[in-house]
DNA sequence: CATTCAGTTTGCATCTGTGCAAATGTAGCT
DNA sequence: AGCTACATTTGCACAGATGCAAACTGAATG
C-alpha cells in the first residue's frame, strides 16, 4: 500500500480530471492515471470509472478519498522546521503518580528532564490514588492498577506479583507462622479488598499494628523494621534490607500502566514521556 | 512533500535499523537509506544522524515520525473493499432543517435518496429554528443565519438578500407607500429583531393582519395573497405568483449553512450529503 | 590487537516508472 | 454532419530510482 497514490488519488478528487491534476503536481497526465490504476490494484477494488470519456471517481473512490482527506489533514501537523519541532517539546507536562513510583524511579524521572530540558515536569503525587485525568488534573498518570480505566489509553509497563516481606531483623526471629510477626496493614479508608480479604483470613487483627495509606509509606515503614507486609516483588527484590518470608501470593498481581487521555495521545511532550518511561522501566519487565 | 516517504520514516523509527526496514518493507537497504534522504531535502531538516555508525532519529525526526504515525492510524480507515465502503454509506443520517428547506429542495433531498438508497433520511424539520446538534438530535443542520454556531463546521451554501414581496393582485393595487398594505409579520416568539425593528419603522401596526412562526408560513401566505412580506430573494424570485415591490433591504443578508459537529465532519455519510448539496444547491448561489 | 559482527555507504548495471507525442473518444456548437 | 474543445489512452524513448555487491565504519569479544 503506497501512501503516494492515495495523494494521487486525493488531488484528483479536488481537481476533477487527469489533466488539472498533473498540472496541480507538476507531473503528467499519463503518470496520473497509471498512479490511479496502480491504487486500484493495490486495493483490489475500482476507483476510478469512464463514464462517457470523462473519469469520474466510484463510490468506493471516494470513501478512499475520504480517509486520503483525513491523512492529510494530519500531514497537516509536519513540523517544517526544527524550530517548530522543538516547541512541540516545550511547555509542561503534568503527571500524576504515586509517591512509591517518584521514590523508585527519581532517576529516570531526572534522566527525563535532562534529556528534554524544555519541558517542565509537574508531579502529582499524594495519597489519592485516582487523579481524574479525564478532568484534565493531569496529562499523565502512572498507576498502579489490574485494570486501567477504560477510557484512558496507554501502556503496560510493568507486571508484578506480590509476597509477604520484612525486615531482616524481624524475618530472623524464630516464628510458628506469619500470624505471630506484627503487621503493617491498610488504612480502612484504603480500599484495599484482595488484600485485606488476605489479612483477615491469616492475620490476627491484634497483630496488625499500623495502618498507613499509601505504598510507600508501607514500604518505608517495612524497611524500618515495623512489621510485615505484603509487598510488591519486583520492587521489595531491590532492597537489600528486606526479606522475602511467603511465596507469591496469588490473586495479588498488578500492573504498572503510563496512561494518558484519547486526545492527547499523540501529543509530542506525552510520547516523549511514554517512550522515555517505558524504555527505563524495561530491568522492571 | 511525498507521503510514501513518510511511511519509509515511520517504518525506521519501529525498526530501528536500515536493515530491519529494508526487510519490513521489502525494498533494500539502499533505498531505504536514499528514502530518508529524499525526505530530508523536501522537509529541509535533518531527520536522521549517524551516532557511531549507527542512524538514530534526530529530535525533528521523532516529531515527523508522531505525525506519520497519525496518518497511518487514518489510512487503517480505509475501505478494503467495495462492500466496505458500501457500508460507510449505509444507515440513518438525521438533518435538522427548516420547512422552507424542505419546500424549495424536495427535489434535491429526493435526488439524494435515489443516488444512496442505502442511506434512510430523517428530517426533523419543524418551526424551533435551532435542533441542538451537540446533543445529537441531529447529524446535520442545514441553518439559515449570519453566522453559524462557533462548535460547528460546515459550509456556507446559499448566500441571499431581502427584499419585499406580494401577491400580483396586490402588487397592481395602488397604494401610496408601502403602510398601506396588508402585512405578514413574525410573531412575537420568533426572534426576529431586524425584520421587527424595520417593520416598526416603516410598517403601522394595525396593517400587519398576520403573524406567523414559520417561513414556510410566511412564503405560503404571501403567495396565497395575504398580504406583503419580507422574503429571501433567491427564493421568492421563484415564484411567479410574487412581485418585488421594494428595493433589497440592507441589513438582511443571510446564508443558508450546512453544518455538523466536529466528530462527524468526517463521516461517509455527511461527507455524502455535504458535497450532494453544495453541488445541488449551486445555481441558487 | 586482530577478528567478527552488525550496520551504513557507495558505485554501477538494470529495470521500472515517467514524460512526450500521437491516437482515440465524447460532448457541444454552428 | 462536421468542427472544436477537452479529456483519456497508448506506444516508445529515456531518466531516475532501485537492487546488488563490495567497501567501509565502529563496537564488542577473546
Amino acid at each position: 500500500m503506497n501512501w503516494a497514490d492515495l495523494q494521487v488519488l486525493l488531488a484528483f478528487q479536488r481537481e476533477g480530471t487527469l489533466q488539472k491534476t498533473a498540472v496541480k503536481l507538476g507531473i503528467d497526465i499519463s503518470t496520473v492515471s497509471r498512479r490511479l490504476r496502480s491504487l486500484e490494484t493495490d486495493l483490489g477494488s475500482t476507483v476510478i470509472e469512464n463514464v462517457s470519456g470523462r473519469l469520474v471517481l466510484t463510490s468506493y473512490g471516494e470513501q478512499a478519498a475520504r480517509t486520503a482527506e483525513a491523512m492529510e489533514a494530519e500531514s497537516e501537523n509536519l513540523p517544517r522546521s526544527v524550530k517548530d519541532s522543538e516547541k512541540l517539546l516545550s511547555g509542561v507536562l503534568r503527571i500524576a503518580l504515586l509517591d512509591l513510583v517518584v521514590f523508585f524511579h527519581a532517576d529516570l524521572i531526572n534522566a527525563f528532564t535532562v534529556r528534554y530540558p524544555q519541558i517542565a515536569l509537574e508531579l502529582v503525587s499524594g495519597t489519592t490514588r485516582m487523579h481524574s485525568l479525564t478532568r484534565r488534573e493531569a496529562d499523565v498518570a502512572i498507576r498502579i492498577a489490574k485494570q486501567p480505566d477504560e477510557t484512558l489509553v496507554g501502556m503496560r509497563a510493568v507486571h508484578s506479583k506480590y509476597a509477604v516481606y520484612a525486615h531482616t531483623s524481624i524475618a530472623n526471629q524464630s516464628y510458628a507462622s506469619l500470624g505471630e510477626l506484627p503487621w503493617i496493614g491498610w488504612d480502612a479508608a484504603v480500599n484495599a479488598r484482595v488484600t485485606d480479604a488476605w489479612m483477615e483470613r491469616h492475620i490476627p487483627t491484634r497483630q496488625v499494628r499500623y495502618r498507613v495509606n499509601s505504598p510507600i509509606a508501607q514500604f518505608l515503614m517495612t524497611e524500618a523494621g515495623s512489621g510485615a507486609c505484603i509487598l510488591p516483588i519486583v520492587y521489595a527484590e531491590r532492597s537489600d534490607k528486606l526479606v522475602k518470608i511467603s511465596d507469591v501470593l496469588s490473586g495479588f498481581d498488578t500492573d504498572l500502566w503510563l496512561l494518558t487521555h484519547r486526545d492527547l495521545r499523540r501529543n509530542a511532550r506525552v510520547q516523549a514521556f511514554f517512550d522515555h518511561f517505558y524504555q527505563g522501566l524495561a530491568p522492571f519487565r
